[in-house]
DNA sequence: ATTTAAAACAGAATGATTACGAATTAGGTG
DNA sequence: CACCTAATTCGTAATCATTCTGTTTTAAAT
């Protein structure tokens, strides 16, 4: 997706085009990975010397919020990237490289079959393992 | 499962069948859910007065080392549970009460297919929303 | 150019989890 | 049963991710 589409998306939900935010979306768009808060704080100390980690993390969550970039947690951190616009997926995550892969595959209506009662509200679907290169 | 089998399990690993151990045990098959460090703590405190976290969480991962629990993350906190017994399967949490469901259904074959070439290693499936009672 | 609410800063606070040296204990051995 | 030793626990401090607070800066509307 173009940079322009996501300042568009910031300026619907009446969000300003802070510095810190477009380089934080380039950084998610450059990196097409999942990303901790400390990574992306080694990533902007080189252009913002003094960037304090209650920037980033209010900017992930703001942004997470307008679903710029999707969450999930690895390692008991959370981590982010930049949402895919398609329909709805999941994710392969590389344990090595971090890389990830859509799919597509989804039987949500089987297992609401299964917990007929239920109210179902989300769900979490992600496979881990090596990537091709990294395998 | 019998608490019983529990010990042996600890036996095999040449591990202790130390009182702190047994209690944790006890609780878990007593709540058939996912608990927190912290729930865990307040059940202990008032049989072990003393007893330190070093002690829980060592114990929470021994016990999950050896398959006695199983482990997930919810709201940034890890949790834990008594292992079932039976096949590969994955669960329902609900968000009110926690209570789990087993759920048994699971295509890792079409995920296979869709991911030709990587190495699966493993898969996390979870579904959450409100229970029957909590609805 | 002025104004102001949003955003960022600096650094302290919180909460979960881990680490460490000392003390205790389970379970094997004589 | 008494002793021994490695495993376990204790008590507490340290660490790490994340959040909060009060002040300062800034985007963008007027």
């Amino acid at each position: 997706m173009l940079i322009k589409q996501y300042k568009e998306q910031l300026k619907a939900h009446n969000l300003k085009l802070t510095d810190k935010r477009l380089k934080l979306i380039e950084i998610f768009t450059r990196y097409d990975k999942y990303l901790s808060a400390k990574e992306l704080q080694q990533q902007l100390v080189s252009v913002y010397p003094g960037i304090s980690y209650d920037t980033i993390y209010r900017n992930l969550h703001t942004l997470t919020d307008i679903g710029v970039l999707e969450q999930t947690t690895l390692d008991g951190e959370m981590n982010y990237k930049i949402s895919c616009t398609d329909d709805h997926h999941h994710h392969f995550i590389c344990e090595r490289c971090g890389e990830t892969q859509v799919i597509t595959y989804c039987p949500v209506e089987k297992w609401e079959d299964e917990l007929a009662g239920v109210q179902l509200n989300s769900h979490k679907v992600e496979l881990y393992g090596y990537c091709v290169e990294c395998r």
